[in-house]
RNA sequence: UGGGGUGUCGUCCAAUGGUAGGACAUGCGGCUCUGGACCGUAGGAUCGGGGUUCGAAUCCCUGCACCCCAGCCA
């Protein structure tokens, strides 16, 4: 199902309507996908569409899904990157169990295959270096010209090979290639390399070899070793089936699998790519992979994202084969939609403002009970307590309201929530004219936020005890990138928002907040959903503030600006 | 000017020869102890030109636009 419908629960993306159809006609009686990531960096956003799909196809259908790095080339891998892939893969809920692998595990099958495609003359060593094979190999629109070494004797490539792996020649030195069509339409197909000779120590495999297979000579024989039926990848790889299959083909491999390519995902005022995502981190101009802006998992894991948003994004996100960017408001309203029903609410104050109860008496406190969440009565009440000065927001008061201004005002009566209706009676400043005081007076038959005479208010604010409030750190976000196609017409650094991270360091919150652990989600009513960050310390929580709540409020106030 | 793909509301995804529909976004109402949530409602699309057909987003022809490929990366 796409999740973006309603009536018909058996819509099927084009992926799944392959499979239905090969389960159906008993091509094959089971379905096994894998999820492959190369481990040289960091999982983001767009692998969770690789990701759900592949667990997600195992799941629908009864069958497994394999976890596979694809570690073939030692240069860029580590062993840091397959603990955080893991980490994350588990993390968005998917069970590989015992199911892992990992490309290097077959290195010693994929070596003799390569024996047999020298034995049987469709594979040669080339002396060529790299800039003359890319010089043989033509243009887009030329065909290209045989290496001069292309028509050697099985024995002599055989002899070839062995030394390459023998670790006989250096580097760069000889390249083992497919023999199959120089004059290809497809460049892929045009002698593609096999083997490389790389001395690099290879995370999983050390110093064991010094010739590395590349992807295309990997992969599909990876999936067929592990009788992968469906092979989903994204749409780059479209014009390398032909070579998979080839591959697949012309190899005593143990089963046939398909490959399928889907388009990848993109989203706006966000860049999915390892490079780019690396230049950031590299350049500083994010605190690292887990940059609560990093469009990581590990980045919207700390920023407070639920999993649950992530697979619900995903299904409503679709699958097809054309390239599409969508819409980050899309995402961001699967992560409220999953808060608003998960998380508990509490009151926090960003930017304080004392208010001074001045009929309430002095040196005195009670705890007026609040609902957890309103969504879901499970989970219950809690304590909040209250006295004579209190914090409410800044911004929930002005001297000279506007018409559409509901909140705090000179001579206004409004509600405190769960307590009680206040009314503004003066206003104190500083030498600067700058408010730093509300003098205001309570109506102690409001206790608990209803009025007995049926009298009414047009706003509720938020507030905290200042007497009970814990100081807090909070991180406010916003994009990254300050427009749509970040890096669209020159360099990417050059649409970085200055303003993506706001730091308030004088916020407070409500006791019962210190509570909460490293990862615990709640929404603070009226502002957005938060997550503790692991910056915390004891008396001092630190909060990223995950999404706003959708604020019609900020609308109007945007719109009167026009 | 080689090969491989893709064109449907602003965005994403459906419609598999038979009323172009949903979601997000946007506008407008309602409700509300969160200007939240929720409910209702409106506007908004088949790349162009031919053809086949009672009927075309879908089939055919022909243009056009966009994406990918010339790593010993994946």
């Amino acid at each position: 199902m796409t999740g973006n419908d309603d009536t018909d629960g058996e819509r099927q993306d084009f992926i799944r309507e392959i499979i239905s159809e090969d389960l159906a006609t008993s091509k094959h009686a089971e379905v096994v996908t894998r999820f492959p990531p190369e481990p040289n960096g960091y999982l983001h956003i767009g692998h969770t569409k690789s990701i759900f799909l592949n667990f997600g196809i195992a799941e629908e259908f009864g069958g497994r899904c394999h976890l596979r790095f694809d570690d073939t080339n030692p240069v860029k891998e580590e062993l840091e990157y397959i603990e955080s892939i893991k980490e994350d893969v588990r993390w968005l809920g998917c069970d590989w169990g015992e199911r892992l692998y990992h490309a290097s595990d077959y290195f010693e099958r994929l070596y003799d295959w390569a024996e047999d495609l020298v034995r049987a003359g469709k594979a040669y060593v080339d002396d060529l270096s790299a800039e003359e094979i890319r010089a043989h190999r033509g243009t887009l629109t030329e065909p290209g010209k045989p290496s001069p070494y292309r028509d050697r004797e099985a024995d002599e490539n055989l002899e070839l090979l062995r030394a390459m792996r023998d670790g006989k020649y250096p580097d760069g030195d000889k390249v083992l290639r497919a023999k199959i069509d120089m004059t290809a339409g497809n460049i892929n197909l045009r002698d593609p390399v096999l083997y490389r000779i790389l001395r690099a120590t290879h995370p999983r495999t050390g110093d064991r070899w010094c010739i590395y297979p590349t992807y295309d000579y990997a992969h599909g024989q990876s999936d067929a070793i592990e009788h992968i039926t469906h092979s989903l990848c994204t749409l780059e790889f479209e014009d390398h089936r032909p070579l998979y299959d080839w591959f697949v083909d012309n190899l005593p491999v143990p089963s046939k699998p398909r490959q399928i390519e889907f388009a990848r995902l993109n989203l706006t005022y966000t860049v999915l790519s390892k490079r780019r995502l690396l230049q950031l981190v590299k350049g500083g101009h994010v605190g690292g992979w887990d940059d609560p802006r990093m469009p990581t998992i590990s980045g919207i894991r700390r920023r407070g994202y639920p999993p649950a948003a992530m697979h619900d994004f995903i299904e409503r996100v679709g699958l097809a084969k054309r390239n599409s960017v969508v819409d980050l408001a899309m995402l961001e309203h699967c992560v409220r939609t999953e808060l608003n029903r998960t998380a508990e609410r509490r009151m926090g104050v960003l930017r304080p403002l004392k208010v001074v109860i001045e009929n309430y008496p002095e040196g005195t406190s009670e705890e007026l009970e609040a609902v957890n969440n309103p969504e879901d009565s499970a989970a219950g009440t809690r304590q909040v307590p209250f006295g004579r000065e209190l914090y409410i927001e800044r911004a929930d008061f002005m001297e000279e309201p506007p018409k559409k201004f509901f909140r705090l005002a000179p001579g206004r009566e409004v509600r405190l929530r769960y307590a009680y209706f206040i009314t503004c009676r003066d206003v104190i400043k500083d030498d600067t004219g700058e408010v730093v005081e509300l003098r205001c007076t309570y109506d102690p038959e409001t206790r608990g936020g209803d009025s007995p005479d049926g009298r009414k208010v047009k706003a509720t604010l938020h507030w905290v005890s200042a007497a009970h409030a814990v100081g807090a750190e909070v991180r406010l976000y916003d994009h990254l990138f300050n427009r749509p196609d970040p890096g669209a017409d020159g360099d990417l650094l050059d649409d970085l928002n200055p303003g993506s991270l706001e730091v308030v360091d004088d916020a407070w919150l409500e006791p019962s907040i210190a509570a909460f652990g490293p990862g615990d989600r709640f929404q603070l009513e009226r502002l957005g959903y938060f997550c503790v960050d692991p910056d915390s310390v004891p008396g001092k929580p630190v909060l990223n503030r995950a999404v706003t709540l959708r604020d019609s409020w900020a609308k109007v106030k945007a719109k009167s600006k026009e």
